[in-house]
DNA sequence: CAGCATCCGTCACGATACTG
DNA sequence: CAGTATCGTGACGGATGCTG
């Protein structure tokens, strides 16, 4: 018998919905998301040159938190030079369809 | 022939994704959003009652650019005292089942 | 009752330089 | 190549008091 509410709780942090937005938001999550979803697995270069505009604090910390939040995994290469590798978890692409309906119900409605 | 990608400008403001998080995004909106969602028309008091520890700086921001971005309609009674009631717009309505199929998503994964 | 004005603290974000 | 270290800044949010 679920109810038709997004958040049971008004204001607690128990919701889903603030959970997600947490892992998501600020200003470069979504578009590594992106990125990585339109290029697969793509190289820390890669993505710097791809993403305009993003420094190597940020996309470092970025990557850094979307990978303990499981979003993101990162492989290492003991090549010379070193090589990673960043890709999507199966996690992230299952969220990847959701976004898809929120991006296009904002080219609709925005 | 639409392509399977969430942003096709990788940083560029168009992205209807963006336009979203914008206008839902902060510490205060969603939870509007919500509160509204599960028991409607509400008041500026009633809202402040209900959603813990917002301010009034906050509230009164808050919906005024919700109302300016078409989420809130504003409906205000001239009695004595003045009574002015709040409620989703029928877009915003549109969006909820988005926002609670990214809640679920958030609940199953996070 | 339903807000607005003002001041202030914090933190996300940015710029720059440097390292394994 | 793939990051870390450090410092600076501005916007967002919070506290308080006042008004139509």
């Amino acid at each position: 018998m679920t109810k038709d509410v997004i958040c049971e709780t008004v204001g607690g942090d128990g919701c889903g919905l603030k959970k997600v937005l947490d892992i998501i938001g600020g200003k470069w999550k979504i578009l590594i998301l992106c990125a990585m979803k339109n290029q697969g697995p793509m190289r820390y270069g890669q993505l710097r040159k791809t993403i305009v505009g993003i420094t190597n604090t940020m996309l470092a910390q970025s990557l850094k938190e979307m990978n303990k939040d499981g979003l993101v995994q990162r492989k290492q290469y003991d090549e010379m030079p070193v090589r990673v590798e960043y890709s999507l978890t199966p996690k992230a692409e299952s969220m990847v369809p959701i976004l898809m309906e929120l991006k296009e119900w904002g080219e609709a409605n925005l």
